[in-house]
DNA sequence: TTGAAAGCGCTAACAG
DNA sequence: CTGTTAGCGCTTTCAA
């Protein structure tokens, strides 16, 4: 149906004008001052002829080709890329944009990663979104040649980029929050081990809430493992038999879905129903996670869409002039996380 | 580094030569002739100014973009995406493609899905990679205009499009046969309700794998439940529990790695443990899912990954003129699934 | 063996 | 209010 070979000229032809003037109103220039009816004639013989613009035309004379490049690490195996090209897809499209999407390898030397992003610049797109497999420091390949980037989850080494991150201590505070708020006042955390620095800070969230209660965060029964379901087995079991189980909490917030998974089984072991016996909230969202645990589980989602929409949005203005460089921020941005209810809270028995 | 502002002209000027022959020896057109010493001297000139082609004035002259168009349905809640774009930029990338990705809703009416396919044939893209959210009889976007097309793990209405699908009956016949292959000859199947293409193929190929091991199919139980957790539960129970404890399986193949959670949890509320008393295997391969099950599921593994990289081959071969309109072919190519060995399979209590 | 020149389809001065 | 024209950066006849 669309384009194929007519142009601009058969346009014009059939409207008997000129190619001037079917841009003018094709592209409805501000300055142009064209009658009405040559509009009209001009409108209905493009759509007759079921004219499309070539964009490529279009790009290579405006020096702007409406394409954002989405560089991705481990497009296969990163959980949230669908969200993420959603939130882009949806934010760029709003604007007439489009995106070029290119999988890097994490693990793959600096120069292979640029020279994906080099085959982005030979294409001149307008922009580049880079998003990093997991949250962490990147060494990010030059994006030098004078095309905006923005970092989605993750920030650069050295700032050298704007970047966008979720705020996960506020969204281990909401999900504390939401303990709480149901009437728990022993609740524990499943830590996840290593440095990472998302390990502290929903650490600091989770403690940050509990002052905010008035309740004694260095009380609260705290265990690590490694970040996987085992891990959180592990580190389950070890919270919910303690010597004392007159000490035993009523809530756990795990460090993620697959530690909230693992916490679900040291529970069935131990006799304790989820979420009768025991409540446990999340972190991550990973669907396939929550929704197939029984029950499934209330976590809190990291903002994937949000993140790349706004990045998309970012680097749209940034290329359209709507801001200035006022947007290289040097602190990264933080968008919230929500708390996605489902049925693994509930009140504690008396 | 790269390009920016310097053109082939510019190479030129340097290597002090027309930009004929720079464009001859940088495309090493075949029928130039140019002088060895011209070739260095453009080669090292053009490699001293960090020049990069310009693929858009490249695609507006030869008519080709090397782009290829990805169109998938619900991109962000289709756990298999990420492997589908893999497997078709590392396909596209070999030859020099890049892939302009775009989100489609599947519930959306076919003229707004329309429309996405338009904005992509406005980017003159040079084929189509149509990825329907599930393996299911695709209404296709009228994609007429000239570009080949190519429709990944689904079927077109009126087969009007070449396209690939993983081989379930020979992905279920394999699953069965390393069940038998372990010394299995009782066993199950969990089916999913309803007419669904796979649903049947998947017990076909149950059926047939039983039948040349000389097995009675009949015979076997067979219960069915909704394609998720809590069906494969159910289904899980009433073949685990049946009147006769001596008629037990010792063996499970569930539809799909859901059903199959579904049936770890039957399992382990009847005290049978897993692969000990009982042996499992799933379908889909949903690595979440399967590797974090305890233990970890053994399970049938689509070639999301080949099918893509097959698709773009494809599309690139038909661009190319490669390959004539037989690659039209009418039946949709089927590939291989393969099985994922990991820990849910045991040899059967004696 | 190399170069001049004509476009690919479109936009944006600049004239009328 | 509308039309002429010169490119955007590159490839590709055709001539030298």
């Amino acid at each position: 149906m669309s384009s194929k070979n007519i142009g601009i000229k058969d346009v014009a032809t059939a409207a008997g004008v000129s190619v001037t003037t079917v841009s003018h109103v094709l592209n409805e220039v501000p300055h142009a001052r064209v009658s009405p009816e040559t509009r009209n004639k001009v409108r209905s013989a493009a759509e007759q002829l079921g004219y499309g613009p070539n964009r490529l035309a279009q790009a290579l004379r405006r020096q702007r080709t409406g394409i954002l490049g989405v560089v991705i690490e481990d497009v296969a195996t990163t959980p949230h890329t669908g969200r993420i090209i959603l939130g882009a897809d949806d934010a760029a499209k709003a604007r007439g944009y489009n995106l070029m999407v290119i999988n890097t390898s994490s693990s793959a030397s600096l120069e292979s990663r640029e020279a994906d992003v080099k085959a982005l610049l030979d294409r001149r797109v307008d922009g580049i979104l880079y998003a990093p497999a997991c949250l962490r420091n990147v060494e990010l390949p030059g994006i030098a040649a004078g095309v905006p980037a923005v970092l989605v989850n993750g920030v650069a080494e050295g700032a050298t980029v704007p970047a966008v991150m979720p705020d996960e201590a506020s969204g281990a505070r909401a999900a504390v929050q939401a303990l709480l708020e149901a009437g728990h006042t022993r609740i524990g955390f499943v830590k996840a081990t290593g440095d990472a620095p998302s390990a502290s800070r929903r650490f600091q969230g989770f403690l940050a809430a509990l002052a905010e209660a008035g309740l004694d965060g260095g009380a609260a029964p705290v265990e690590s493992g490694a970040a996987g379901v085992q891990g959180g087995y592990e580190a389950g079991r070890r919270i919910l038999a303690p010597e004392d189980r007159a000490d035993l909490p009523t809530a756990l917030f795990c460090h993620n879905d697959l530690m909230a998974m693992g916490a679900y089984r040291a529970a069935a072991e131990l006799g304790l129903a989820i979420p009768g016996d025991l409540s446990i909230v999340g972190f991550g969202d990973q669907d396939l996670i929550a929704t197939s645990l029984q029950p499934s589980l209330t976590t809190v989602a990291p903002p994937y869409y949000g993140m790349a929409a706004w990045a998309a949005g970012q680097l749209i203005d940034a290329v359209e002039g709507t801001v200035g460089p006022a947007s290289t921020a040097q602190a990264p941005t933080l968008l919230d996380c929500t708390l996605v209810r489902r049925d693994s809270v509930a009140v504690p028995r008396p």
